[in-house]
DNA sequence: CGTTCCTTTGAATCTTCTCAATAATGGTGG
DNA sequence: CCACCATTATTGAGAAGATTCAAAGGAACG
């Protein structure tokens, strides 16, 4: 296969790259982002409600990027415990974080559109272009250090802390963010999963916060009245 | 700076490396890894106890190699809670899974000796080297595996399930791993910052399996007297 | 040899879980 | 369009696990 190749790509600064709300593929005139040069190679695909898009254990043979929908990635030990790793949402990357098998599984929450990349040409394309190697290097670390506050989280929060700073966060991930409305695709089940908390627990914390006037319980998610009192109510970062 | 390049350097399937226990620097003539490749550029260091190797939030000009000792990465938060991330070991790497900044910081448990790596040096050696560079992603992923495992530990697991994964796995990652008995370098306090727990609980659960002869608590360290046991207790790990 | 830090152990408390019942929601087919 | 079913969400009461508070013993250090 040819493979376009460009020289004096420019090196972008660690950390130049934020997530893009409301992501929008640029043309092929301008480029703003690296990821942008696996645009051309990917495979449009939509994937159903439920359904998985790789399994645990699973060879990694492709990689994804979301264009709308939501997914959820999962880890299951024997007896049937789980533990929902992170909640993806359009503009997200899946899937470059494994190297030889997946060990977490990847499930659908929504109906899902999704951009597919073989592995092995998204592995060629970094060898060729340093920006883009540079880029995907900077969103392992990028899920490094999340997974690094979900443990803080996991470890040291209250129920309370966890759900504040759980809808804080995904606030400001939501791609359509304009006013506070926050959507939740995901059950209550797959929160409790995320936050190591049960069902009713979800439930009962969310249920406060709306009675306290902090947020309003809403068809499909909930909205923010009081960002001030949730963001105390989270119980702060690291550092 | 002139820096050695070597043609035909080979290529090691994903995962090929597992950690190597009772680390020797192997000599100019044979390289079974890749990171054998930084040996000659590095600086050895004493860090006494207690000492910062780095600060949460400092530019990451080093990368370093733990030789001999134990070394803590820690998160705090504002109102003083903590969260440790990863104790590591000798053999182990440390630093390297920052673009811009730390976001943890690092102490010494013990004192330790470590090789320092200037992360530039890492980075331009990575880019001659094809291996380098894949060892180094492959370690990055390494440490998001086991921050799932860990965030699953803390998401799901009992206090009980939670000493025992700890015990085993720092079992299996010890440098001088013959008999059952594993050192702990670490107080009771950051093994419960590291777990979710609080000291007591700590202290207690390691008291009980010690009556029930699964380990025998020694100075400064248990033994594993009953490994099955302890595996039992340990609720399992992702998939 | 005293001080400080770490560890252990006990008792009471509290947060979260478990069990249970009911209500709401969404999808399906008649 | 509506009735039915399965899934999801809410809410209450009691139980359990872990925390907090408290005290005392042990180890490490200068």
């Amino acid at each position: 296969m040819q493979i376009q190749t460009r020289m004096a790509d420019p090196l972008p600064a660690a950390g130049a790259y934020q997530r893009r709300p409301g992501f929008t593929p640029a043309g092929p005139g301008k480029r703003q982002d690296p990821l942008d040069i696996l645009e051309q190679f990917g495979t449009k695909l939509t994937i159903r409600r439920g359904q998985e898009l790789y399994a645990a254990g699973e060879v990694a043979v492709y990689c994804y990027r979301i264009l709308r929908g939501a997914v959820r990635t999962v880890g299951l030990n024997e007896d049937g415990r789980r533990q929902i790793a992170e909640f993806l949402l359009a503009g997200d990357l899946l899937g470059f974080d494994s190297l030889g098998t997946h060990h977490l599984s990847a499930e659908a929450l929504t109906e899902v559109l999704i951009l597919r990349y073989p592995r092995r040409l998204v592995d060629s394309l970094a060898e060729q272009h340093g920006s883009l190697a540079l880029r995907l290097r900077d969103l392992s670390l990028q899920k490094l250090r999340r997974a690094h506050e979900t443990m803080f989280l996991l470890g040291r929060k209250s129920a309370g802390e966890r759900i504040a700073t759980f809808l804080l966060d995904l606030a400001e991930r939501s791609p359509g963010r304009t006013s506070g409305s926050v959507e939740l695709p995901m059950t209550r089940g797959d929160i409790a999963d995320h936050l190591g908390l049960t069902i009713e627990t979800v439930s009962r914390t969310i249920a406060q916060l709306g009675r306290d006037g902090t947020i309003a319980v809403i068809k499909c998610g909930i909205e923010i009245r009081d960002r001030e009192a949730l963001t105390a109510h989270g119980g702060g970062t690291l550092h």
